[in-house]
DNA sequence: TCTATTTCAGACAAAAATGTCCGCTATTAT
DNA sequence: ATAATAGCGGACATTTTTGTCTGAAATAGA
């Protein structure tokens, strides 16, 4: 579904939205040990976040990641159009060169229906709710 | 979404359905014509198929493929899953090792929702339904 | 039987995704 | 100023995916 890139940031941003609350910025050493991800693909994964404007860093002692907006206005449609592009969004199911329903695929229909779901899934997960999730306990980002 | 190999073995499999009513078995440079695609790519791929049980295959002068059942017994996800495997159905959206409702990430509770519904679009895509499809001209396997 | 055709199996090759390393730059604290 | 810290950029390495090539095995038809 996702590419591990992707992955890696979502959890990362996550886990940044609910980390800054309390301790502000924070280090690329501490969210790759606190998502398991290898640390430096991981800071590879955060420049790009940081180039896509989600993010914002700072260099030097007491520097790392905070998130370039709010918590409550960042969703995971942006986090993976950030990192996977719009393939999923747009994206032809059986891999033609566009999806156009003037032109469909055989899968077309059926699929553009549950593609616009995932969409509206992702743009209305809202990064504030899932860190609030991880601070209660009752969703997790390692396993 | 899916793999490439995943996206050719779905078209590869419409189109046999549609072309095995009137002409019989399809040899595998028919299918990788029609549906613009490697064909030694796409041969490894059919192969898998076959393995899979969903194809037979012959060899020889008139030899081919042709489906393991008929076409109105056959849907996208038994494809999905013979070529990509079970994790889009399965797996965790953010990598985690399993998904589990027990100990979810974060994005589980919406993911897994639409995931189902993928599961179910999948399942419900019917083979020669599609090949109607492309038979009456209203979809297309290449662009 | 002989030949042409077609799939099968395995080795090989290229490209993309994933992951590592190192020196540089910016920043903070002493 | 200087030293220590943390992100940045680019080169490099590994693994997976995608794709090719070749010869063998099976089969139909002349
Ligand atoms: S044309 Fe294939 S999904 Fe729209
Ligand atoms: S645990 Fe991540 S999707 Fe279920």
């Amino acid at each position: 579904m996702f590419s591990k890139s992707c992955e890696y940031g979502i959890r990362a941003m996550i886990h940044i939205a609910q980390q800054q609350e309390t301790t502000g910025r924070v280090s690329l050493k501490d969210i790759a040990r606190e998502i398991d991800s290898p640390e430096a693909f991981t800071g590879k994964i955060l420049q790009t976040l940081t180039r896509e404007g989600l993010l914002n860093s700072l260099k030097g002692p007491t520097g790392g990641f905070e998130l370039a907006r709010e918590a409550g206005k960042i969703n995971l449609a942006e986090i993976v159009l950030a990192v996977d592009g719009d393939n999923l969004f747009n994206g032809c199911a059986l891999g033609l060169s566009t999806c156009d329903s003037e032109k469909p695929c055989p899968a077309h229909e059926k699929f553009a229906i549950v593609r616009d779901e995932l969409t509206l899934m992702l743009r209305t997960s809202i990064l504030d709710e899932m860190a609030m999730g991880l601070k209660n306990g009752v969703s997790f980002l390692t396993r």
